[in-house]
DNA sequence: GTGAAAGCGCTAACAC
DNA sequence: GTGTTAGCGCTTTCAC
């Protein structure tokens, strides 16, 4: 049906190496030769199958981005940045998402298994630290925005810990003194990380925790208004939350809305990711921005040297962008 | 390095076809065979190669989405209702974005000449119709969202001019008779045909267009404070506007907010494909409905079947799927 | 029920 | 500078 190189040969009178040669920029062809195989190329319509060549080369040039859900623009941002380092060098980039579902993860890697792609990036996964590890020995995979405790595969991050800590600083700086905390299940090393961070600033400032100002449930946006609920029916509420992520925040926000607080001045809330709808919010919103293209950038560089390396001279390390505070309209002095 | 099929062969002492007949669950192997063949995998930590079978078979199941942006949640809920229909179907989906920009989009579109997909879903392209034409002759391609006009191509949209037709009619319901449409550029037939229907409802409704209150740039966010702030300083500003986007839609309500006006009651904003982003505002965001699951589920049946089919008999029609308006607080009767 | 062998489209020795 | 040819890993006809 369509052309294969071997029409293009008989088309140009050479042979299929020459048509190669030519098709790979190669040295060593007269630019007659090249002339006749590129007229027939025109003439044919032919194109290449990466199939042949994929197959022979050992080698797609094409890397995979998988993400938990698509509904996170920050996602897409980071995939963005890796788009941008990856394509200049050569190498396609593919996404898909497995909607949190292990299940559909785990179809999705057969693209990794099978060869159809040289290398995965997880943005998120649910695979467990020891299937990591053997899987890394064999493919070349690498963690992105959410690490995986104990995993010794190659691993780009923020400093989580760090930066809820920062971000809670901030918070206690406009004077607040009773500061809610809104995460996901511990089994994300993430918000786990985060509320550390947040543990730490409280214990460093106010020199006490409590354990009934952390709300801990999930990442789902319902989550945010069953947090401030609850906040809300203590008998001395919080009057500042720290969300483990913007859209945690957001619903917290919309919920204080409704609830006739006025964010910002009631109530101050502060989220985690900076994505894009955070300035587009009324109020906008409070956050620890995350480095989308930088963590993508430094991600798919580093993957793509262990892509060309030997098994064992394999990078498998453990590094961290800077992250940073940015105070918007959402968090204010607290309220005398 | 790793494992082919030949490894397992040797291994099971049988030969590779019988291997590939385990491997493909076909008829006439032996109970007996085919444990020899899988404990030979277990033991080998075999996956089969795909590269080599694709290439046999020529055939992938893999269908490629391409967006021109990633920053819309709305692309990737199609996604999610493609993959829905086509995962079962044993096709994987896997998606790229080309940032609007064409070179990137041709780039992309090579995985679907050089037989690395098997079919490609465009969300919004850069080429025209004579090329998509001729490529289809080729290729399995389909458009979503956004046609293409004079494109033969198999094509799953909203009824745009329809859709709009009933917004603004919705905003004329509620009083409003001096209506500002803010568009993309017409060489987007979406924006284009809603443009139409902006125009008809006013014509029928109100007896008059006025080209004043059209205020036509693109998709990108800032227009909309640009186009409010054309608007306002008009003689007599409108009282309601309706944007071909949620995204310019929330644009312009950031911008009313900051000129100190109350959205829902000084004025009305009324955007177009329900994001998620419309039930988090302040206030939640009017709309039109596109559903995008249905979408993605109705091109991806549609072009399954195309590739299935012989050249002659592909399905290049253009179908449309049923909107929905949704109106929430950013529009209200207009003040008196 | 099983195996031998051809060949999918391509690249890369190797020979000239 | 060009051609011949062996195979990359797999499926599938055709014998048996």
């Amino acid at each position: 049906m369509s052309a294969t190189i071997k029409d293009v040969a008989n088309e140009a009178g050479l042979s299929v190496a020459t048509v190669s040669r030519v098709l790979n920029n190669s040295a060593n062809v007269s630019e007659e030769a090249a002339e006749k195989v590129n007229q027939a190329i025109e003439k044919l319509g032919y194109s290449p199958n990466f199939l042949g060549r994929n197959l022979r080369k050992r080698e797609t040039n094409v890397i995979l981005v998988l993400m938990p859900t698509s509904e996170h623009s920050f996602y897409m941002k980071i995939v963005a940045g890796i788009q941008s380092f990856a394509q200049p060098r050569g190498y396609d980039i593919i996404c898909a998402s497995s909607n949190s579902t292990s299940e559909i993860e785990v179809r999705q890697m057969n693209m990794l298994f099978n060869r159809t792609v040289d290398g995965v990036i997880l943005l998120g996964t649910s695979y467990d630290a020891e299937t990591l590890n053997k899987l890394s020995k064999t493919y070349n995979i690498a963690l992105c925005c959410e690490g995986v405790e104990n995993a010794e595969v190659l691993t780009v991050v923020v400093d989580d810990e760090q930066a809820a800590y920062d971000a809670v600083k901030e918070l206690i700086r406009l004077g607040h003194r009773r500061i809610g905390f809104v995460g996901a299940n511990d089994s994300s090393a993430s918000s786990c990380n985060r509320r550390q961070g947040y543990m730490r600033a409280l214990g460093e400032f106010l020199g006490e925790v409590s354990e009934e100002l952390m709300y801990i449930e999930s990442f789902e946006y319902d989550c945010g208004a069953r947090a401030l609920d609850y906040f809300m029916g203590l008998d001395e509420p919080p009057t500042a939350v720290f969300c483990v992520s913007d859209l945690l925040a957001i619903a917290v926000i919309h919920k204080a809305h409704d609830l006739g607080l006025k964010v910002g001045e009631d109530i101050s809330v502060m989220g985690f990711d900076n994505i894009s709808m955070c300035e587009m919010m009324l109020p906008t919103v409070s956050t620890v921005e995350q480095p989308c293209g930088k963590l993508g950038e430094v991600v798919v560089r580093k993957l793509i040297s262990n892509i060309g390396a030997s098994t064992g001279a394999k990078d498998n390390g453990y590094y961290t962008v800077p992250h940073r505070v940015i105070l918007r309209d959402s968090t204010g002095y607290v309220k005398k």
